[in-house]
DNA sequence: AAACAGTGCAACCGCTCTGAC
DNA sequence: TGTCAGAGCGGTTGCACTGTT
């Protein structure tokens, strides 16, 4: 397995063979690990002082463990993935035996790719909003004619899909715009609401169920045409045209105006009035009741900064199975989507 | 059985960062 | 401050292995 040997300015590369090794081992055990520069030359290897040093921290070292990973090996580097990002070093060192070479060979070659198979975002670990389960779309029991059709019109309108996907993965951006908007929200709190209500009636739910572990409720994101409605795993926010003076979302009022597509998703191409209308968008909290706003938590959003991305679903919810297969099966109802009737679609097209 | 394609993995390359001098 | 060595990382290479046709 490798490359095949080959000699090049007096320089070999390629796979090493037992002389070499025995001829790496023998000087560091004499001498130690150090100097790698001068270490080929004394230590009559025809290799880089590099090569030497990957060759004995990934493969000679004492310790290193050898052989596939064990499904405990997985979950834990998927849970310090999603707290380390690519720090491989940093992960073998929580895992006695594994490099950091190897760690990462493995992430690329096995868990990666399952991940994205499942919808989950390797990068984020994040639900993927935008993978959508049709045999799960089509098994939900109130799927009917009539449901069909919301589904046509969901599927054409990916643009709300991107939307909940794009603040489920960056809750941030929430907290960010809130915190600009501190002063713009004691303006528009003097102001009177501008819509009707039957406007804001207009509104389909994207259920996700089994992506919150940690609390068990549901994720689902809610979208129409001029309100809009996420609810991951913070709990469930909504930014609501009328809730412009209201108890909402400790008070904050938000916009998206950095964000091009959901600036034109929530405002449209060129309806000046309609983008003044919805630059009054803030936020309410839905998860506990009418007094929600007011006990709304943001834990879950301060403890996902951009640089070390906190899972949204457990390593159990990747791959609660022993098998790839079993796995897999596990994580293939992992979005579903519920159409409630009320839904007035010739509003939302 | 042979050809082919896909996959796994050791090893390498190039670059950046850090700390010592 | 600049240089150097070591370390870390992302990406890639190339061959062996395995599954499919």
């Amino acid at each position: 397995m490798g490359r095949s040997p080959c000699e090049k300015n007096g320089v070999i590369k390629g796979p090493w063979t037992p002389e070499e090794d025995m001829k790496l081992i023998q000087y560091i055990q004499v001498h130690g690990p150090c100097n790698w520069r001068t270490l080929p030359k004394n230590a009559g290897l025809q290799r880089h002082g590099k090569s030497c040093r990957l060759r004995w921290t990934n493969y000679l070292r004492p310790g290193i463990k050898r052989g596939r990973f064990s499904f405990e090996e997985e979950e834990t580097i998927i849970q310090l993935h999603s707290v380390l990002g690519n720090k491989w070093s940093a992960m073998a060192a929580r895992l006695p035996g594994r490099t950091d070479n190897e760690i990462k060979n493995y992430w690329n070659t096995h868990i990666r790719k399952r991940l994205l198979r499942n919808g989950i975002d390797p990068v984020t670990h994040a639900q993927r909003l935008d993978f959508k389960d049709l045999s799960s779309l089509l098994n939900l029991p109130q799927i009917n004619l009539s449901n069909l059709l919301r589904l046509q019109t969901l599927l054409i309108n990916p643009e709300a899909l991107r939307l909940a996907a794009y603040l489920l993965e960056n809750p941030e951006l929430l907290l960010t715009k809130l915190q600009e908007n501190q002063l713009f929200n004691a303006q528009l709190q003097n102001q009177t609401p501008v819509f009707q209500t039957d406007q804001l009636q207009n509104t389909f739910d994207l259920q996700t169920p089994l992506c919150n572990p940690s609390t068990d409720l549901p994720v689902t994101a809610s979208v129409s045409n001029q309100s809009h409605l996420i609810q991951g795993n913070m709990g469930q926010i909504s930014m609501n045209s009328d809730s412009l003076s209201g108890q909402t979302f400790q008070n904050n009022t938000t916009t998206f105006e950095n964000v091009p597509f959901i600036e034109n998703f929530l405002f449209g191409a060129s309806d000046q009035r309609q983008k003044d209308l919805s630059e009054n968008i803030s936020f309410q909290s839905l998860n506990s009741g009418s007094n929600s706003s007011k006990n709304f938590s943001f834990d879950s959003v301060l403890s996902t900064p951009l640089s070390s991305p906190t899972p949204l679903i457990s390593s159990s919810t990747y791959m609660n199975g022993n098998t790839e297969d079993e796995r897999e099966s596990n994580c293939s109802n992992l979005l579903k989507f519920a159409i409630p009737e009320s839904l007035d679609f010739d509003d939302f097209i």
